[in-house]
DNA sequence: AACTTATCCAACCGCCGCTAC
DNA sequence: AGTAGCGGCGGTTGGATAAGT
């Protein structure tokens, strides 16, 4: 294992310490139960193993889509701007799963799966485009670095003649295409929380459903994270799908 | 049967944001 | 305003096990 297996005489420990305190108050359950492990091992282990409804074994063919699609969603951890927690967020959907158990199998079987498609996908696509290459340079956009400085303002776009064209992946409120990296660079702004990755796709915008609740805070200074309103809005986000 | 390689997954680590002082 | 302590997260590690040779 990654570090010391826990025992059975220990897990009992825990979970006679979990049963008679409740949950929280981890700094303190190692001495309350007697264990000679630190306060987030106590927690991990109790979140990821021990806690009472954990569905073990292979996922089901529903739940991978699940996962594929809400990581598709929420992957892009610029798109959550600095508060991102896409494991756990995939794994509230996904009754008895933990965090741990949705990372490793993503690690372990759909990244190398999926980047294996892509790599697929890229290749065909390499072949049709070499296949259809017309004598005249294709005409592509270049972004300008200006939108660092003026996050508000929209890049200079200038035509050039480089030969491998952008894709566009989205439209802004005034209706102009924008690119991947532009996307990204303007999530990362505090105040702007215009687009939303995917979403701008689907032709949705962050601020058409509560961005305060997506976010997890707002500039008037919403501090707590709200669980239920983010599940409100991952059912939404779902409904999208 | 013995050895090597690949895969799985529990556990650890470092970092981050929040809260209380 | 600064800071220490805490809970929580994603990324990574490495031992156990399965599969292949």
């Amino acid at each position: 294992m990654g570090g010391v297996a826990w025992t059975e005489e220990e897990d009992q420990l825990l979970k006679k310490c979990i049963e008679r305190y409740g949950e929280g108050k981890w700094h303190r359950v190692p001495l309350l139960a007697g264990l000679n492990r630190c306060r987030k091992s106590c927690r991990l282990r109790w979140l990821n193993y021990l806690r009472p409804n954990i569905k073990r074994g292979s996922f089901a063919e529903d739940e991978v889509q699940l996962i594929i699609k809400l990581h598709k969603l929420l992957g892009n951890k610029q798109v959550l701007h600095t508060y991102t927690r896409v494991w756990s967020l995939i794994a509230g959907r996904l009754p008895g799963r933990t965090a741990n158990d949705v990372k490793n199998y993503w690690n372990c079987h759909l990244s190398k799966k999926l980047s294996a498609q892509e790599t697929e996908e890229e290749y065909q696509s390499a072949v049709m485009n070499v296949e259809s290459i017309s004598p005249k340079p294709a005409r592509s956009i270049v972004i300008t670095q200006d939108y660092h400085v003026a996050p508000n303002s929209l890049p200079a776009i200038q035509e050039s003649s480089m030969s491998a064209p952008f894709d566009f992946i989205g439209v802004d409120q005034q209706g102009r295409e924008l690119m991947k990296e532009e996307i990204e660079i303007r999530v990362q702004e505090p105040a702007g929380g215009v687009f939303i990755g995917d979403l701008a796709t689907e032709g949705h915008q962050f601020g058409e459903f509560d961005e305060v609740n997506v976010l997890g805070r707002s500039d008037e200074g919403c501090s707590k994270w709200d669980w239920d309103d983010l599940m409100l809005d991952m059912d939404l986000w779902t409904d999208l799908l």
